[in-house]
RNA sequence: GGCUCCGUAGCCAAGUGGCUAAGGCAGCGGAUUGCAAAUCCGCCAUCGUGGGUUCAACUCCCACCGGAGCCUCCA
């Protein structure tokens, strides 16, 4: 059942590596989740995204795959923001949360198994830390508890640092610490903060903790994929494997994996940014430094003021297409972001709207509805249909060849383009067969049209595109059917004019749809309507 | 300063030690159309620069130039 074919990036090693689960059939799967402390933005969407298209292809390869994503529901910036806002830190928890799942939802992410907060898990947490003090890679001090990196002798590998590198001066309770580089596993409680009782008095969990007892606590000790982004390598991801590993004496992860960081272009295109710590920029003249800061200012997503705005962005351009445009490049390359980029995904996915508009006129089917266009759901159970036909055959080349992209560390970008083809082929086979004319269509060409469209809503699933309809219509109160009545008239008062060979009076009607937004279009069988966004 | 990554056509973007370097957007030519739109066909790159390794490199190595990220509880 399962392919031995499929290859990973791992960040730990460097390099891909043949996918080997640990159970059997079962793979089990983490990806850090976002601090819920403000509305998510674009780079949140990144690794639930691939994440999501990870699962939906796994599952499709026969694995059994269970997704975790935590919410991290306690930390500084909550304590603060929740301040600033006035409210506890709790309802601005949830509050964020639902804003972050929402969006989720948008971008078809659902496949997600387990979403645990820090806060419903503060006992694992504690026993976790417990554990950590007891096989003495941690120690208590002054009411926290750090771990300890010099009992590691491992500690570093996963972002090639050494142990003398990191964390420079320790930060503010340096004092407490052992060594610079030693995190806190339990941070002691301010008087006025959020708190929860523990061994080492009133305190809440350092940021790396919680990770590693979740994982443990649903997935165990050891399991197969974890996630995130580029940025957690170091410190986060880092710190969970010291911990894991040398709270239980074997690996915490066999691969991980991480996305690359999404940028935003500015209007011309370009992506400013620098390095803060670029000292001989600072140095620059002040005319050049405030005028590239101005330039740059929303280069980097995460720290750009005006980050929010998702949920507009997902009004503007719909969740498909940001969806889209997230997966047509590579997982680990860092992603262009801009109105204008998103546009062209638009662009490019209207192609395949049409494709399937022009399915639905012919065949007289429902693409999304499972029973009247079933699709395969299994890699192995899949059935090439029995033709000659060249352009149908290349459809079902182009799906191993969209496999073998997907088996290469899940490419994507690389199976995107497989998809285009796939579009290009069945659109050959339409004109080829002039399957637009009624009188053309046999049982046979339209089988073979319905098994092509059958393999692109396949390979769609397993990108989750495609599987609902880009736009609802609002049949809420009627008004969908009176203006598709009104617009059945137009266009018969203007085939009459068109058969009087009266083009200026046509020409007159097609172009004042235009102006309003509604393109005509005429076919072999008549003429169909469209609403053109943007 | 330390550690990573990237540089493929006007733009976006896959990919490979040796067959014609995917695909998309834009553009151009053609078929089709009353004209359009859509669709199809065709055209549009020698892979940042300079060396090296090799029978052979865009793909490996080195240098340089250019860009980005992390090192600061950001995905």
């Amino acid at each position: 059942m399962t392919t031995n074919t499929i290859r990973i990036y791992n960040t730990l090693s460097k390099n891909k590596e043949p996918f080997q689960t640990l159970q059997p059939g079962k793979v089990g799967m983490y990806l850090c989740g976002p601090t819920v402390y403000a509305e998510a933005h674009i780079g949140h969407m990144v690794g639930p995204v691939i994440f999501d298209t990870i699962k939906r292809f796994l599952a499709y390869c026969g694995f059994e795959v269970t997704w975790v994503v935590n919410i991290t529901d306690v930390d500084d910036k909550l304590i603060n923001r929740s301040r600033e806002k006035g409210i506890s830190m709790f309802q601005l928890a949830t509050a964020m949360t639902a804003d972050y799942l929402a969006n989720l939802q948008s971008l078809g992410v659902d496949q997600i198994d387990h979403l645990p907060r820090a806060t419903d898990n503060m006992d694992e947490i504690i026993k976790f830390v417990q554990e950590l003090i007891a096989l003495d890679f941690a120690y208590a001090s002054g009411g926290d508890v750090y771990f300890d990196v010099l009992k590691d002798n491992e500690y570093g590998r996963l972002s090639n640092r050494s142990v003398d590198s990191q964390q420079g001066d320790g930060g503010d309770q340096a004092s407490r610490k052992r060594s610079p580089g030693d995190f806190a596993l339990w941070k002691s409680a301010k008087p006025d903060e959020p708190s929860w009782e523990s061994p080492w008095g009133l305190g809440r969990p350092g940021w790396h903790i919680e990770c590693s007892a979740m994982s443990r606590r649903i997935l165990g000790k050891t399991f197969d994929i974890h996630g995130g982004g580029l940025d957690l390598v170091f410190p986060h991801h880092e710190n969970e494997l010291a911990q894991s590993r040398c709270c239980h004496g074997q690996p915490m992860v066999t691969y991980w994996l991480h996305n690359g960081l999404m940028q935003a272009a500015d209007a011309k295109g370009k992506v400013g940014g620098k390095n803060d710590r670029d000292e001989t920029q600072a140095e620059l003249p002040a005319t050049t430094a405030s005028a590239d800061a101005a330039d740059s200012a929303s280069t980097k997503i995460s720290r750009s003021k005006g980050a929010g705005g998702l949920a507009q962005l997902i009004e503007r351009h719909t969740g498909e297409r940001i969806r889209f445009f997230l997966l047509r490049s590579h997982y680990r390359s860092t992603t262009l972001f801009g109105e204008e980029p998103l546009a062209e995904a638009g662009t490019s996915l209207e192609a395949f709207y049409r494709l399937i508009q022009r399915f639905e006129r012919i065949t007289g089917l429902k693409f999304y509805d499972a029973t009247e266009l079933p699709h395969n759901k299994h890699r192995s159970t899949f059935v090439a249909p029995a033709t000659k036909n060249d352009a149908i055959n290349e459809v079902v080349r182009l799906r191993e060849s969209f496999l073998t992209k997907m088996d290469d560390d899940f490419n994507t970008g690389g199976a995107t383009g497989d998809l285009f083809e796939i579009a290009r082929s069945i659109n050959r086979f339409i004109d080829a067969e002039q399957l637009e004319e009624t009188a053309k269509r046999t049982p046979e060409n339209t089988a073979l049209f319905i098994s092509g469209m059958s393999i692109l809503k396949e390979l769609g699933a397993i990108l989750g595109i495609f599987i609902k309809p880009p736009k609802q219509s609002n049949n809420n109160d009627g008004t969908t059917e009176i203006l598709d009545g009104l617009m059945q008239l137009l266009i018969q008062l203007r085939a009459e004019a068109r058969v009087k060979r009266d083009f200026a009076t046509s020409d007159s009607v097609r172009n004042g749809l235009t102006q309003i937004g509604i393109a005509l279009q005429d076919g072999k069988e008549g003429t169909t309507w469209s609403i053109n966004k943007d």
